[in-house]
DNA sequence: CGCACATTTGATCCTGGTCAAAAGGCGTGG
DNA sequence: CCACGCCTTTTGACCAGGATCAAATGTGCG
């Protein structure tokens, strides 16, 4: 628990031009004169699979976006119990200008490494920037819009539904970053543990493992690896998610 | 269903200066000379209890902020099933800047006024004025703590917790408003039908209400009337939520 | 190869859902 | 002012989906 900091380390710094996710971050409307300034103060760290990366009792020193991996926002009751309230993916905002703290843990899923900003000087790049502030209201209202879609599927879907909700939604973000598969079909890795998957979902982790068996007995998914989930049909699944057909 | 509109009236306008949301709404970060200008770009609209204020397939026409009522955002299914995914109250937004559609139906809980701008026009509005973006940011940021709040609520929580849960981010709401009661107890409306609140926290009407009753027997709540709740012990209302005592 | 951990499967229990009926509130019209 | 009817809420009886407890199987790593 207490070694967790020991894991982590600190990456060399690349431009920010030839950031991987430089058209989808926080950053992506701003013009090259910002850009350099940004690339002056920004730094970077990597944080092992397993290790929390923001603590929600403690003082907020950064504001960061995900570079590389996957991390989850955790909401913990005093007696145990979890839920996952997000999920970020590379290019996905971490913290809360203006705001000491923030109300979950944030967990690293996989290896993850952030972009990094001292939160006083965010601030402050947000106080002189209209491009950022305008993307990251952007980005708060996709989340906020997500957060919403996930409350339909903690209150009112099933079991079956919220696997197969969850899969939709992985699949769907896929297809956004990398367009359509070619065949109808398309094979996902999943970023999260059963454990993880059942907390993101409302389950234990014995129903979510019964599910996926019973999708897989019933031909809606196939699982090549433990982590890797094959998808025939994609409106198939869709169905089976209670969601409109559109990708 | 589609004689909703003809329920709806226009209200004559007030200057914001005696907005009785001046200081909590989007606008609250402007100055005198701002203000002088949303009072000439603004208009009031009033909605019948019941009827539907957007649909969440029509495009959006206008961006608003509830002055009086209480309004519900309600996600549905196909099949009937029905998740609200949130609850405005005076001093809420409602739509989002750039999107010509929201994801769920707006509906008024009771009689609601809305301060309304065109969308096209509050969009400029937003580009030229630092301070509506970020309130805008801010409350945007509060909606989607509230949501991931929820979203432990619809997923760990038990149906007693649940209805405890409700109650208490009402009771939190008013004495972030109001302040603090000066006896211990407080004493709260519901905004909600007993059929509303079971599709906010995610359980049937007929749990909700034996949830109830079973509070009521335990002593934990009073009910002077059908749609109010006097609460006895707040400190014993917010363990029964399974939440911190904090305020 | 063996150990620790993740996942699957099984048996049983219990919370909350479903179907049904009774009770309570409220407005309208006689 | 009261009676009627409609709608909301409460209560009851029974059922089922998912949780819990427990054990077996699979998987990756030293």
């Amino acid at each position: 628990m207490s070694t967790a900091t020991a894991l982590s380390k600190t990456n060399p710094p690349v431009t920010c031009g030839e950031c991987p996710i430089r058209h989808r971050a926080v950053c992506s409307g701003c013009d090259q004169d910002e850009l350099a300034v940004l690339d002056g103060l920004k730094s970077y760290k990597t944080y092992a699979k397993g290790e929390t990366i923001i603590w929600a009792e403690n003082a907020l020193t950064h504001l960061s976006t995900v570079v590389t991996g996957v991390a989850s926002l955790n909401r913990t009751l005093e007696d145990g119990r979890c839920q996952i309230v997000g999920v970020l993916l590379p290019s996905d905002f971490i913290g809360r200008p203006g705001r000491s703290a923030v109300a979950h843990d944030v967990v690293a899923a996989t290896e993850v490494t952030l972009c990094r900003f001292e939160k006083k000087i965010f601030e402050g790049l947000l106080a002189k920037s209209p491009a950022i502030m305008a993307r990251l209201l952007s980005k708060t209202s996709d989340d906020l819009d997500a957060a919403r879609d996930w409350m339909l599927l903690l209150g009112r879907k099933s079991a079956r539904e919220k696997v197969a909700g969850f899969l939709s939604m992985l699949v769907r973000r896929a297809i956004q970053q990398n367009g359509m598969p070619a065949e109808d079909g398309a094979t996902i890795a999943l970023p999260l543990s059963r454990s993880d998957l059942a907390n993101y979902i409302g389950l234990t982790l014995e129903t979510t493992s019964r599910q996926f068996s019973q999708l897989k007995r019933d031909g809606v998914i196939t699982l090549p690896s433990q982590r890797d989930v094959h998808i025939p049909n994609l409106a198939n699944l869709f169905k089976e998610a209670a969601e409109p057909d559109r990708v």
